[in-house]
DNA sequence: TTGCATTATTGATATATGTCATTATCTTTG
DNA sequence: CAAAGATAATGACATATATCAATAATGCAA
């Protein structure tokens, strides 16, 4: 207990609205509950590194985060935008213990921290948390390869249509939507220099697909968009 | 026992030279054995395709696959090749039972298959396999952090140098290595287009960086190749 | 408010890469 | 062996995208 730590609402508040806890039992929820450690942070506060050591679970209970690989020349590709109740866990924790992306919150957040020797224990001992688990890691290996696709193989305006599409659909899940995610961060999303996220903005803007005042998107014309999106 | 099926060595031969089956027991083991069945593939024959239904656990024990996505205007994206004695697994087994990429030989290949209930089972009962399970994932999942790098922010020269060295070390493991792969394959592990492709290597030959006489591949200058994978 | 720093935007230009057409080489098959 | 089909290689050209430089807009601190 320092002063990081808050007892707020436990993990038994959280159960309902993730996907993986649902399959633990309220001794084990008891048990997580002892151990975790809540986290503040500000918006633009880096939560782990890549490159550094992983030695928690981490489950984000409020606010938004984005995952990203720190790649060569400083750039950066965001895998990711995470928000409440969603773990963000790496695959460093069964291979070499170490975080091979970054995490930083794009709001300001709120995260539990459990270290890995319990949540590994939950794994081996609780076979439907298990799954619970690998099902959640499933999901994800798909969405990468939609990612791998939509990167490799797209143009730039079928990957920004990827980009505002993810956002309304999966992050925001409003249609006029306000982001805290910079132009770079919308370049880092599709893998292009910010110039040019700009522009293809600029043109879908032009072309009355979407409106944009700011950092407020609205979607005006959804089936163009999901059309570019598949014409590519 | 159909045609199809065949009584070879069986699954504890397989056990040494496997990552995922050490932790099996030897009964577990029997059971695998009396599960499975042997298939023969010949090469450039399709083993799954992706967008039909996952049904087995599929081990590869002789041959070599290549595992791909296919995108878009008939483009593939290859993810690995695959040796023996390693196991071909999508996404799919625990989220909606489809394959999200498509695995044909590349060589005459034999893979045992094991239908899922029978695999899953095994990770529900046998918590070291879980483990082992979670820890093969966890690497594939790395290696594809390192693929998305490669292929989003390394310009032609890098990509092609990284899959010359992927083959080199993880696939051929030798030095001169002859393959099975055709141009197009080595463009598609690379993204972009067979011509690209072909023109880098006749860079890196008249460099002297490499020796290429058909389908055989030397590396000559080793450094030289992981500085332009590195500069990218 | 004013000034300063950051971010966003735009245009001009350079360059990496794809496409298309053609020829060469290899492989298979009758 | 010759013919046919596939794969590989090359050159000319088109174009998608990055880079650089300049300006505009925005948020923030004094």
């Amino acid at each position: 207990m320092n002063q990081y730590t808050q007892y707020t609402k436990g993990c038994s508040a959280c159960k309902d609205k993730s996907e993986i806890f649902g399959s633990l039992c309220q001794t084990e929820l008891t048990q997580l509950d002892e151990k975790r450690i809540e986290v503040h942070f500000k918006a633009g506060e880096l939560i782990f590194k890549q490159g550094t050591p992983n030695m928690h679970f981490l489950c984000l209970t409020q606010g938004k985060v984005k995952t990203y690989i720190e790649g060569y020349n400083d750039k950066n590709l965001i895998l990711s935008i995470v928000k409440p109740v969603e773990y963000i866990l790496g695959p460093g924790i069964y291979a070499d213990q170490m975080h091979h992306f970054s995490a930083m919150a794009i709001e300001d957040s709120i995260a539990c921290l459990v270290d890995l020797a319990t949540f590994k224990d939950l794994i081996r001992t609780n076979a439907d948390f298990a799954e619970d688990f690998l099902r959640k890691v499933s999901l994800q290996s798909i969405y990468n390869y939609e990612l791998f696709i939509s990167l490799t193989q797209k143009q730039m305006p079928g990957r920004i249509a990827d980009v505002l599409l993810y956002l309304k659909d999966m992050v925001y899940a409003t249609n006029p939507f306000l982001t805290t995610l910079s132009r770079q961060d919308l370049a880092d999303m599709s893998g292009m220099s910010k110039e040019s996220a700009i522009r293809i903005l600029r043109e879908f803007k032009d072309e009355g697909i979407i409106q944009v005042n700011g950092n407020e998107f609205e979607i005006l014309n959804i089936e163009q968009l999901v059309k570019i999106s598949q014409t590519g």
